[in-house]
DNA sequence: GCCAACGTTGGC
DNA sequence: GCCAACGTTGGC
Protein backbone atom coordinates (compact mmCIF):
# COMPACT_ATOMS: atom_id res chain seq x y z
CA UNK A 1 0.00 0.00 0.00
CA UNK A 2 1.09 3.59 -0.84
CA UNK A 3 1.33 5.44 1.99
CA UNK A 4 -0.92 8.30 1.44
CA UNK A 5 -3.37 10.64 3.49
CA UNK A 6 -6.58 12.07 2.38
CA UNK A 7 -8.97 14.88 3.91
CA UNK A 8 -12.17 13.86 2.66
CA UNK A 9 -15.43 16.56 3.07
CA UNK A 10 -18.87 15.63 4.40
CA UNK A 11 -21.73 18.24 5.03
CA UNK A 12 -22.73 17.14 8.41
CA UNK A 13 -26.31 17.34 7.82
CA UNK A 14 -26.22 15.46 4.80
CA UNK A 15 -23.47 12.66 6.35
CA UNK A 16 -21.21 13.59 9.67
CA UNK A 17 -18.79 11.48 11.17
CA UNK A 18 -21.59 9.99 13.95
CA UNK A 19 -23.10 9.07 11.23
CA UNK A 20 -20.47 6.95 9.73
CA UNK A 21 -19.65 5.45 13.14
CA UNK A 22 -23.23 4.40 13.91
CA UNK A 23 -23.06 3.21 10.34
CA UNK A 24 -23.16 -1.03 10.19
CA UNK A 25 -19.29 -2.01 10.74
CA UNK A 26 -18.72 1.64 10.77
CA UNK A 27 -18.71 1.03 7.04
CA UNK A 28 -19.74 3.24 3.86
CA UNK A 29 -19.67 3.91 0.88
CA UNK A 30 -18.49 7.19 -0.24
CA UNK A 31 -20.76 7.67 -3.08
CA UNK A 32 -21.50 11.34 -5.27
CA UNK A 33 -18.00 12.77 -6.11
CA UNK A 34 -18.62 15.01 -9.22
CA UNK A 35 -15.40 16.28 -9.81
CA UNK A 36 -12.91 14.82 -12.25
CA UNK A 37 -9.91 15.67 -9.84
CA UNK A 38 -11.60 14.42 -7.27
CA UNK A 39 -12.39 11.46 -9.54
CA UNK A 40 -9.05 10.74 -10.51
CA UNK A 41 -7.78 10.30 -6.95
CA UNK A 42 -10.24 8.17 -5.95
CA UNK A 43 -9.50 5.83 -8.64
CA UNK A 44 -5.70 5.87 -8.96
CA UNK A 45 -4.65 6.66 -6.02
CA UNK A 46 -7.20 5.26 -3.04
CA UNK A 47 -6.06 2.38 -1.43
CA UNK A 48 -7.54 0.22 1.28
CA UNK A 49 -5.33 0.99 4.17
CA UNK A 50 -4.98 4.37 3.90
CA UNK A 51 -6.25 6.82 6.65
CA UNK A 52 -7.97 10.27 6.20
CA UNK A 53 -9.54 12.91 8.05
CA UNK A 54 -13.25 13.22 7.74
CA UNK A 55 -13.88 17.13 7.43
CA UNK A 56 -17.47 18.34 8.16
CA UNK A 57 -18.02 21.16 5.91
CA UNK A 58 -20.72 24.04 5.44
CA UNK A 59 -20.92 23.25 9.66
CA UNK A 60 -20.79 24.65 12.63
CA UNK A 61 -18.22 24.53 13.42
CA UNK A 62 -16.17 23.57 10.30
CA UNK A 63 -14.01 21.07 11.64
CA UNK A 64 -11.54 18.05 11.32
CA UNK A 65 -13.93 15.20 13.55
CA UNK A 66 -12.17 11.91 13.19
CA UNK A 67 -10.07 9.69 11.45
CA UNK A 68 -11.27 6.97 8.53
CA UNK A 69 -9.67 4.49 6.56
CA UNK A 70 -10.06 3.59 3.24
CA UNK A 71 -11.17 0.05 3.66
CA UNK A 72 -12.42 -0.88 -0.62
CA UNK A 73 -10.43 0.73 -4.11
CA UNK A 74 -12.55 2.66 -6.01
CA UNK A 75 -15.81 1.22 -7.73
CA UNK A 76 -18.29 2.52 -10.24
CA UNK A 77 -20.57 4.66 -8.84
CA UNK A 78 -24.05 3.95 -9.01
CA UNK A 79 -26.02 6.55 -7.91
CA UNK A 80 -24.42 8.31 -10.99
CA UNK A 81 -27.51 6.37 -13.22
CA UNK A 82 -29.86 6.57 -10.55
CA UNK A 83 -32.51 9.45 -11.37
CA UNK A 84 -33.87 9.07 -7.68
CA UNK A 85 -30.54 9.56 -6.48
CA UNK A 86 -29.05 13.27 -5.85
CA UNK A 87 -26.34 12.49 -7.92
CA UNK A 88 -27.56 11.15 -10.57
CA UNK A 89 -25.66 12.51 -14.02
CA UNK A 90 -28.24 12.46 -16.73
CA UNK A 91 -25.63 12.97 -19.25
CA UNK A 92 -23.48 10.10 -18.21
CA UNK A 93 -26.92 7.82 -18.36
CA UNK A 94 -27.10 9.02 -21.90
CA UNK A 95 -23.90 8.42 -22.85
CA UNK A 96 -24.26 4.96 -21.51
CA UNK A 97 -20.71 5.47 -20.00
CA UNK A 98 -20.40 6.15 -16.28
CA UNK A 99 -16.83 7.97 -15.29
CA UNK A 100 -18.11 8.31 -11.74
CA UNK A 101 -16.44 6.14 -9.07
CA UNK A 102 -16.30 5.40 -5.07
CA UNK A 103 -14.66 4.00 -2.28
CA UNK A 104 -15.80 2.34 0.90
CA UNK A 105 -14.24 3.78 3.98
CA UNK A 106 -14.85 2.96 7.43
CA UNK A 107 -14.82 5.31 10.73
CA UNK A 108 -11.55 4.43 13.03
CA UNK A 109 -11.50 7.01 15.62
CA UNK A 110 -13.38 10.15 17.04
CA UNK A 111 -11.24 13.43 17.78
CA UNK A 112 -11.69 13.99 21.75
CA UNK A 113 -11.46 17.51 20.34
CA UNK A 114 -13.19 18.57 17.16
CA UNK A 115 -10.26 20.30 15.40
CA UNK A 116 -12.03 23.18 14.56
CA UNK A 117 -10.77 25.16 11.36
CA UNK A 118 -9.53 28.51 12.99
CA UNK A 119 -7.29 25.84 15.32
CA UNK A 120 -6.16 24.43 11.93
CA UNK A 121 -5.39 27.98 10.79
CA UNK A 122 -3.76 28.70 13.48
CA UNK A 123 -1.23 26.02 13.12
CA UNK A 124 2.01 27.09 11.36
CA UNK A 125 2.71 23.82 10.84
CA UNK A 126 -0.29 23.48 8.53
CA UNK A 127 0.37 26.74 6.39
CA UNK A 128 0.50 24.54 3.19
CA UNK A 129 -2.83 22.73 3.97
CA UNK A 130 -4.62 22.37 1.04
CA UNK A 131 -7.99 22.91 2.54
CA UNK A 132 -7.11 26.08 4.34
CA UNK A 133 -6.52 27.55 0.76
CA UNK A 134 -9.13 29.89 0.12
CA UNK A 135 -11.46 28.58 -2.75
CA UNK A 136 -10.43 25.39 -2.09
CA UNK A 137 -13.28 23.02 -2.80
CA UNK A 138 -11.93 19.73 -4.12
CA UNK A 139 -13.73 17.12 -2.10
CA UNK A 140 -10.98 14.58 -1.69
CA UNK A 141 -8.04 16.37 -0.80
CA UNK A 142 -4.69 14.76 -0.46
CA UNK A 143 -2.50 15.51 2.91
CA UNK A 144 0.60 15.11 4.29
CA UNK A 145 1.82 12.72 6.27
CA UNK A 146 3.08 15.36 8.64
CA UNK A 147 0.04 17.20 8.27
CA UNK A 148 -1.83 14.61 8.61
CA UNK A 149 -0.23 13.74 12.34
CA UNK A 150 -0.91 17.33 13.23
CA UNK A 151 -4.33 17.11 12.73
CA UNK A 152 -4.33 14.21 14.91
CA UNK A 153 -2.54 15.60 17.90
CA UNK A 154 -4.62 18.79 18.05
CA UNK A 155 -7.51 16.55 17.75
CA UNK A 156 -6.03 15.04 20.87
CA UNK A 157 -4.73 11.71 19.87
CA UNK A 158 -1.61 10.21 19.44
CA UNK A 159 -0.01 8.71 16.74
CA UNK A 160 0.43 5.33 18.31
CA UNK A 161 -3.63 5.25 19.21
CA UNK A 162 -4.70 6.12 15.59
CA UNK A 163 -1.80 3.38 14.00
CA UNK A 164 -3.09 0.81 16.37
CA UNK A 165 -6.74 1.54 15.99
C1' DG B 1 -27.47 35.65 3.22
C1' DC B 2 -23.39 37.21 0.77
C1' DC B 3 -19.96 36.53 -2.28
C1' DA B 4 -15.29 34.81 -3.99
C1' DA B 5 -13.40 31.04 -6.26
C1' DC B 6 -13.80 27.50 -9.16
C1' DG B 7 -15.63 24.11 -12.70
C1' DT B 8 -18.67 23.45 -16.51
C1' DT B 9 -21.48 24.72 -20.38
C1' DG B 10 -22.46 26.46 -24.69
C1' DG B 11 -22.46 30.15 -28.29
C1' DC B 12 -19.53 31.67 -31.61
C1' DG C 1 -10.68 26.64 -29.05
C1' DC C 2 -12.00 30.85 -26.62
C1' DC C 3 -14.37 32.87 -23.08
C1' DA C 4 -18.62 34.79 -20.94
C1' DA C 5 -22.34 33.19 -18.39
C1' DC C 6 -23.89 30.28 -15.16
C1' DG C 7 -24.17 27.00 -11.22
C1' DT C 8 -22.02 25.22 -7.10
C1' DT C 9 -19.14 25.12 -3.07
C1' DG C 10 -18.27 26.64 1.19
C1' DG C 11 -16.21 30.15 4.39
C1' DC C 12 -17.69 33.97 6.70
Amino acid sequence: MKDRYWLMKSEPEVFSFDDLMKAPKRRTAWEGVRNYQARNLLRDEFEPGQLGLFYHSNAEPTAAVGVLRVVKAAYADPYAFDPKSDYYDAAAKKRGENPWVMVDVEGVLKFPTPVTRPMLARDKRLKDMMVLRRGARLSVQPVTEAEFRVVCELGGLDWEAVQSA
